[in-house]
DNA sequence: CAATGCGATGGTAGCGCTGTCAATAATTGT
DNA sequence: ACAATTATTGACAGCGCTACCATCGCATTG
């Protein structure tokens, strides 16, 4: 039943350094600072360690040292597999480290992003990691005052509040735009789903680049606060055609939706991309391998992770980067879906 | 920058009692059990808290009472999207509790459980959610001595370790060929990636069903230990098709294997049900879209981490469940691509 | 009416660790 | 060689909260 209670020898710093043969004082800074023992203190409490089994209490450390090791993440989705990457670069990168993630999500909502940066600030986190570059006033105020590194993540901007690693979502969009009007395409649509303040950059580009070249239309624009799902891609590229019939290329705000007008075109018996060319964003996996392939935006949201948190923890243990900000780009992965269309 | 320092009035629970007018104690009592304080304390503590903006030290109540408000979570994957969901089950009933998670992630590697569960138990947490039944002697002697209640999540099997929820993955995949059988097809491939105990009684499933009807071989089994990709799954049939050209049918352990064969057939010209009924498992939201509807197993993900959350806080509170084992079953999700095959 | 029980409250004593600062040992320069 | 400096080490005093009793008053009971 798992109910047991192990009386569990109890093993204290103090235990382990009677062992050792010196002060607890000792002991404790042979986990904060080894490098401030004697070679040959630090071997004896490092064998004693082994040899009893100690772990040291996190509790009573965070409350002798006024601090915790514990890094905060604010993301506002956990279904969204753009997440789950980030997440997976986090996390690879804390593993080796003494620090531990607490993972927070506010489901978009502004409210509760306020509500979460006052309980992680009032539990003195290590450091911080959150989502987009779009706080509230209040919000702002409260990771300003945040005694620790804090990294904006998924997107660059100015006025960071310490650091931030991401990309322009604008030019991504801007870019993605552009190849499919080199390919020839002129009325291009826009799918949107859902949109946060990321996505809503990336509508900002796609009205520039179709602005830049005469050829915006607000009939050409479907978007809905709906989350993504393939089939909403479906339904909203339907709503598209009934709209505007005479689109010739889609640029959905990710892939998801990508793959739902990809199958409404084959359930229809539109060509892709003949008749039509579609590009996603994210570029997900499944691009590459669909047929026809995918045309996407890829975004490095691995590495996102991987360099937030690597960011932060240097930046807690007193090595700030140089540069507080990291844009890491994107790559337009050109494919079948956005070949030029029917002569 | 985010480094300044907030040098917060530091409001204790002794401040907050002294404007009540009562002991410390008794506004601990107010957090832990507010039923033993009578009404009129228990209104004068209430808004001495709300008017100094009270925030609990939550470092100093662990050590004091060898107890934390932390659930673990231990589970094999970030990535793999059935965690996503099982998570957002997790997340969403926890929040509402005053308890808080602790995720990690073991990539598959039973060692890492193991340390895990070593680290977890050290921590004392309140209660304890991993995946799956086959831990090693090791990790399951370790769950066995943890002093909280846990729930073993996404299958079910005889002598759980405390608590179950999940369903039988042997039953799901044996009624999913099942299906395939009695739609009148023969030679039915099985397709596995990543071949962890789940997927491990899928294929158990499958073999049963087929030698039911005197109908395994071997030849139609591909499997690998790579980890999931819509484009292995292209890359798997092919294999497959290399191996045993006559197959009419092809079961995947999952549901982005499933769409990779049906890109693989698009590419092949092998029209789906006709010349193959493809069948996956998980029933992930773009089954239901694809052309042809890709038939599925859909698993109760997402229900099954909100039962495991709120049967371990529900056991942490003292208010065991009657029946500690939950069994979620799955529902067969027949659509096009397993219709019958051509006359 | 005294004995009993129970709910409500408070006092005392740490939980296990680390910050601070003083004390000691080792090292260096002149 | 001796003072000045720097590495090591240790003593002390809590961090903020709660477990464990003890206490107090009031209602119930024979």
């Amino acid at each position: 039943m798992g109910r047991k209670r192990t009386k569990s020898g109890k093993i204290r710093l103090t235990e382990v350094a009677k062992l050792a043969g010196v002060s607890p004082i000792t002991a404790s800074r042979f986990f904060r600072n080894p490098d401030a023992l004697s070679a040959g203190k630090r071997e004896r409490v490092d064998s004693a360690v082994k040899e009893l089994g100690y772990v040291p209490n996190l509790a009573a450390r965070a409350l002798a040292s006024h601090r915790t090791e514990v890094i905060g993440v604010v993301i506002p989705s956990l279904t969204n597999s753009v997440f789950a990457d980030v997440l997976r670069g986090i996390y690879d990168s804390s593993e080796q480290s003494r620090y531990s993630i607490q993972l927070t999500n506010t489901r978009y909502s502004i409210l509760q992003e306020e509500k979460l940066l006052r309980l992680f600030r009032a539990q003195k986190p290590a450091g911080l990691i959150v989502t987009g570059i779009n706080q509230t006033a209040d919000s702002r105020a409260i990771l300003e005052t945040m005694d620790c590194p804090v990294a904006q993540i998924m997107e660059i901007g100015d006025s960071p509040v310490d650091m931030m690693v991401g990309f322009s979502h604008y030019d991504a969009s801007f870019a993605a735009i552009s190849h499919i009007l080199e390919q020839g395409y002129r009325r291009i649509g826009f799918l949107g789903a859902r949109m946060d303040p990321r996505v809503q950059r990336r509508f900002d580009g796609y009205r520039d680049a179709m602005k830049g070249a005469l050829l915006f239309d607000p009939d050409l624009v479907v978007t809905t606060s709906v989350p993504t799902t393939v089939t909403l891609g479906g339904t909203l590229f339907a709503d598209l055609l009934a709209q505007t019939p005479d689109i010739d290329a889609v640029f959905c705000v990710n892939d998801d939706l990508a793959l739902g007008v990809l199958f409404e075109c084959q359930r229809r018996q539109i060509s892709v991309p003949g008749q039509l060319a579609i590009v996603g964003f994210n570029d997900l996996e499944f691009m590459a391998s669909a047929v026809p392939s995918l045309t996407s935006v890829r975004t490095n949201r691995y590495e996102m992770g991987r360099h937030a948190i690597t960011m932060v923890i240097e930046a807690i243990e007193g090595r700030r980067p140089q540069e507080p900000v990291i844009d890491l780009g994107f790559q337009l992965m050109v494919r079948e879906s956005s070949m030029p269309p029917m002569a």
